[in-house]
DNA sequence: ACATTTTCCGTGTACGCACACAAAAGTAAC
DNA sequence: GTTACTTTTGTGTGCGTACACGGAAAATGT
């Protein structure tokens, strides 16, 4: 492998000036900047990391605002966790990531933590767009600033941010249309649960729904849905009030799509025996999830490698930042079916990381 | 992070003493050595590879053996990919990765690759072991030489490899069962290929019909299966024809398994109109079968991520050979439920690097 | 007491890159 | 042609480790 010093030899320049032109500094005439250029991808030039990492002392701050997850709701544990992994990856090449984390429920807490966030003055940031308001006045500093960010998990659109990295919904509830089409055969009567999708800016919930009737219609095949809300889902023995009364009237309903990450909740308020006749799909393989589709309470969920995108979006800022690649404006997860018989192959990087941190 | 010339002046010695001691080398008093010794116990010292191995400047050879793949057979491509990308990331580490293939028909070829390959004495190996004897000629020579190996894809037991990497078949096929299962509800008359699984040393066809069998006996649901196998799927008439006899004398055939990469080639040889009232499950989404898919000729693939895989292996090993890191035993690959409607979400790693080599 | 060997330890350099600082070259105005 | 400044380029040091080399001290021999 070719190094610096010998570039610098071959175009006649010092190794400065080699490097300036790797990193695309300022500071080098037009003339000198192109021999370098062309020497280097004439000699496919690649940087030693190594050393690379070697001469880099800690420099960038990259800073992460997300919710903070608790036993009720474990669905933001799996990003936050993919984040810290990414963090002690980037750490060698000079980026230290810290993370911010707000109650999902409180948008002072959202504020305040930003303001936490900002007061460290990071070169970079990765949130979570909750609350739209908000949010507003967030990127509003960050603009100023001229802070680049990126959008993780919630879509958002009509500001700067250099990327998205989530869930393309729409194309989820597709999916899950499909599978619950696949479950039911010719029985097409749904109910799906709507929760709780005023209570913040998640437009993941509705593009879901979208997605799930679109299936049916682009395809033509007839189906009838009936839709429940729940005023409060920790309210258990409303929910199987709810349900119970529900299911009750509409006897030929035969499969249950819970647009959101909540689904073991739902499926342990409907009684078992109504259970075993209904195919039950949901989102994200939360603790509790994964605990229902092991024991068939579940059929099909559909993840969106949350613990990926935590990972993802810190690797990626962490080039953009070393390198200036700019990523794609819209990365979209994938969408992994999750059954009781794939479950223990999924999210393996998730599983390893957590064992090493364990030891 | 402690460094070692900050243990050093803890300890009052110089660094050279320190590296001494670290590496046990002698020329170290004995009260000296433990002094040193307990600072460094102490600090919790933990060596910088970084640092290490851009002083060490150790060179290594990881060579590859893996079958060549071709138009009739795309299957080895993926793997293949993920080799290179692989390669790229690691060479900066002072990897050099070389790969040798072989026609995966001919014994002769693999034991020449091989011989050329050892010809290059490489530090590491990483092979896809497809025929066994002349593998364990292959496994003896490396046993000798204390090359540290991998298996790729091809899981065999009974060698002293460091790892084995790829899909767990029965657990494919067990869940190819499910699925299944879930098209064709009450009708469970299914026909299963068995291709060339005579052919090599592939017990995946095998681990998958076993897998397959076990899901409806383990839930004891009734089935029937009858099995076809091909002299030579390149002949397309002859297959068509005996695909055709058999479908006409089994009217009540719901469901067609091909426990192997070529689906494609099944599907394309079923009259369409009998393949709209099938549902096919096959393996592994190489560029024919996805364009079935997306044709919907067939309902589900189960993919195992080869090119993942291939990336997988030679970082594994890479970090071996620098960290000394021993991998786990068994590396199993997801087994990724693959429809129409989520395929362009999979295989994203895989994409974004053919992107980049095309760029 | 002196020479010789052995044991022990410190110094210096290399690895390839990043970056701060110094120096040189170029430019413009007078 | 001198001065003042800007742009462009070169130099040197540090990052943490490995290891060769050599010097000092201690042990041993005569």
């Amino acid at each position: 492998m070719i190094t610096i010093k010998e570039i610098a030899e071959i175009a006649n320049v010092s190794v400065g000036t080699v490097d300036r032109v790797i990193h695309g500094r300022d500071g080098v005439s037009k003339k000198t900047k192109e021999r370098v250029q062309k020497i280097l991808t004439e000699k496919n030039f690649k940087i030693n990391n190594i050393a690379r990492s070697l001469a880099m002392k800690k420099k960038y701050n990259l800073s992460v605002l997300m919710p903070d997850f608790d036993a009720d709701n474990l669905f933001w544990k799996s990003p936050l966790l993919g984040v810290s992994k990414a963090a002690e990856e980037v750490l060698s090449f000079g980026i230290e990531v810290k993370t911010f984390t707000f109650n999902q429920l409180d948008k002072k807490s959202y504020l305040n933590s930003f303001q936490k966030l900002i007061d460290g003055s990071p070169e970079a940031v990765i949130l979570t767009p909750l609350f739209l308001n908000e949010t507003k006045t967030i990127i509003s500093q960050l603009d100023k600033k001229k802070i680049p960010y990126i959008f993780l998990n919630i879509e958002i659109n009509g500001f700067n941010n250099i990327s998205f990295i989530g869930q393309d919904s729409y194309k989820g509830g597709y999916l899950s249309g499909k599978l619950m089409h696949l479950c039911t055969q010719k029985n097409t009567n749904y109910l799906i649960t709507d929760i709780e999708s005023k209570l913040y800016n998640n437009n993941a919930i509705e593009g879901r729904i979208k997605g799930f009737y679109s299936y049916f219609n682009k395809n033509k095949i007839p189906f009838n849905a009936v839709s429940l809300s729940f005023e409060d889902l920790n309210n258990l023995d409303h929910v199987k009030q709810q349900l119970k009364q529900l299911l009750d009237t509409h006897k030929n309903i035969s499969g249950v799509l819970v647009p959101s990450s909540r689904i073991s909740i739902i499926s342990n308020c409907i009684d078992s025996k109504k259970l075993k006749k209904l195919s039950l799909i949901g989102f994200d393989t939360t603790e509790q999830n994964v605990a229902c589709l092991k024991n068939d309470k579940i059929t099909f969920l559909i993840s969106q490698k949350s613990f990926n995108q935590g990972l993802k979006s810190v690797k990626i800022m962490a080039e953009y930042l070393i390198q200036n690649n700019l990523p794609h404006q819209k990365i979209y997860s994938p969408l992994e079916i999750i059954t009781k018989e794939n479950l223990e192959f999924s999210q393996q990087e998730k599983w390893h990381y957590i064992d090493e941190i364990k030891s």
